[in-house]
RNA sequence: GCGCCCGUAGCUCAGCGGAAGAGCGACGGCCUUCUAAGCCGUGGGUCGCAGGUUCGAAUCCUGCCGGGCGCGCCA
């Protein structure tokens, strides 16, 4: 690890401290959701008063006083049960916009206290069909993660893990083969047009299977940094099964996971003598660390969420810290077709596959879809309404806001670009510094939660802001030109900078 | 039976201790001006139910109801 990354602070964070230090205690300033509440608002009165023994309005009167005196505030009031809230002038707006133009394209950035070298292994799906819409949750999600980890100054690697060895696997070559001998596939095995071509294009089906796994994620903008397969992290189990806790029952050997941390102990050599997919975990775990990773993320669907203390239980057995390792769950795709729920199975060969899923409607709209909902929620989506609602999707309101500053941008050529207002700012002027400045913290509170989908919301409101600014005043041959065309820098730069950690485009021109 | 996740506007979902929101859908306005893929307005919610904690609960705790997923040799 290197040495602690230094974002400078904000300007509202310097706000919230100097008001900190004039009343000694900690102040954090939030967004009224009214305007009438002013630019910013503080609750700390309501939180001191407990500890003061102080009616909250008294000490709320008390830094109202010391807010008001403080430079860049214009007035300070009490309002309600003791909240503070504080209208800026001007010059605070203008101070703010200049210093989010000098951080240019980094605003936002590097908000690790700690450098790390991640790992975000993602998707890894068995290759015996095409990667799914359900399986590209995974890497919608996942993905943003990885660009949230980058952006706050880790170093990100992405991985593929998957299994060439197992039972699956031979279910999946069987299928091919009895096509190739002109029968059908397996009662237990897979169907589907992708298995015919499989067949007629001969040999080894897995390896062809994969290429055309890693093209459809490289159109869907995700690009792995490595590739493991299980057979070869089997290799090393000779070695690796001894340093685990270990028993025997039923002829099977046992890692006695529920000694450190799992909910049960796992299989990991069969009665039949063949290892498991969880002795492939272990092997694979022992080789991430090993590669030096000071983090190891799984991102893993809910119905693994049974092994969510798996892997850290492996690391324990091993002997590793197990706060290296960290699962990110995420509720599962539920495909309908016309409002009714049917199961699709990648066995059937009847799943809508993420190639079909982007031909229909974009990839754009497929990332900001997959990754707009919170983790915790399942998606739902009618295949046969995608494309139709995603003519109406959000994402094209973000990107036009971008292309609309981008012709601005274009139109004004070499004009001056200044934070520095000639003019008194207009409320939607004001605004739309205020939505640029929340961005700092709300990236690194995504990239905290690992919640990504905090970010599409956010951009929806700086595109909010904008085209109310847009629709108000005029930026080119105003007496406001030289401000407002920082504005749309600033504004063009953050929304950049969303849609690029979703994996969305930002067009030129729409 | 046990575990995890979810129940917020007609629909899809944010918000997760501080003064109820967005998109879509519905209804009505706004283009000779930097892109109308835009803007403005109207209507719409006992935040599943019941207790508890708190000055304050959609947010935390408990119970219940409803839905999804899972529960030792598939992955």
């Amino acid at each position: 690890m290197s040495a602690p990354l230094r974002p400078r602070p904000s300007p509202v964070d310097l706000l919230a401290a100097q008001l900190g230090d004039a009343a000694g205690a900690a102040i954090e300033l939030e967004r009224p959701n009214d305007a009438a509440h002013g630019d910013y608002a503080t609750n700390a009165a309501l939180r001191l008063a407990p500890v003061r023994r102080t009616p909250p309005r008294e000490l709320a009167q008390e830094l109202a006083r010391l807010a008001a005196a403080l430079p860049g505030v214009e007035r300070a009031e009490v309002a309600g049960p003791g909240f503070v809230n504080l209208w800026l002038g001007d010059a605070w707006f203008e101070e703010t916009l200049g210093a989010i133009l000098d951080d240019g394209s980094d605003f936002g950035g590097a908000s690790a206290p700690q450098r790390e070298r991640v790992q975000v292994e993602m998707v890894s799906a068995n290759p015996t069909g095409p990667i799914t819409v359900a399986a590209a949750r995974n890497g919608a999600y996942g993905d943003s993660v990885a660009r949230l980890l980058e952006f706050a100054g880790h170093d990100v690697e992405r991985e593929y893990y998957y299994n060439d060895a197992g039972t699956q696997m031979e279910r999946f070559r069987a299928s091919v083969d009895a096509v190739r001998r002109g029968e059908e596939p397996p009662e237990d095995g897979y169907r589907g047009d992708y298995v015919a071509e499989l067949a007629r294009a001969g040999g080894d089906p897995v390896p062809a299977m994969l290429a055309q796994i890693e093209a459809t994620l490289e159109r869907f903008r995700i690009h792995f940094d490595g590739w493991a397969l299980q057979s070869e992290l089997e290799r090393r189990l000779p070695e690796l099964l001894p340093r685990l806790d270990t028993y025997e029952r039923e002829g099977a050997t046992w890692a006695r996971s529920s000694a450190y941390g799992d909910e049960q102990d796992r299989v990991v050599i069969r009665s039949k003598g063949r290892p498991t997919y969880r002795a492939a975990d272990v092997a694979y775990l022992e080789d991430k660390l090993a590669r030096g990773f000071d983090r190891a993320i799984y991102v893993l669907g809910a119905d693994h969420h049974g092994t969510r203390n798996w892997y850290g239980a492996v690391a324990r057995m091993l002997g590793q810290d197990p706060a290296r390792v960290e699962v990110l769950l995420y509720q599962l795709v539920h495909l309908t077709r016309g409002g009714e729920v049917t199961k699709m199975s990648k066995r059937r060969g009847d799943v809508v596959t993420l190639d079909e899923f982007v031909d229909e409607v974009g990839v754009d709209a497929a990332r900001w879809y997959l990754v707009s909902r919170g983790a915790d929620q399942t998606i739902e989506i009618d295949v046969d309404l995608a494309a139709e609602k995603t003519q109406k999707n959000p994402v094209y309101y973000v990107q036009y806001a971008h292309a609309r500053i981008a012709g601005i941008l274009r139109n004004a050529g070499e004009a001056e670009v200044s934070a520095h207002a000639t003019h008194s700012l207009a409320p939607e002027e004001r605004e739309l510094v205020k939505r640029l400045a929340e961005f700092p913290p709300l990236v690194a509170e995504a990239t905290e939660r690992r919640a990504p989908h905090s970010i599409p919301y956010y951009a929806i409101q700086v595109a909010d802001d904008f085209h109310r600014f847009y629709h108000e005043h005029r930026v080119l041959e105003s007496d406001a030109q030289a401000f407002r065309l920082a504005l749309c820098r600033a504004t063009q730069r953050v929304i950049a900078r969303c849609l690029d950690l979703v994996g969305v485009e930002a067009p030129e021109r729409m």
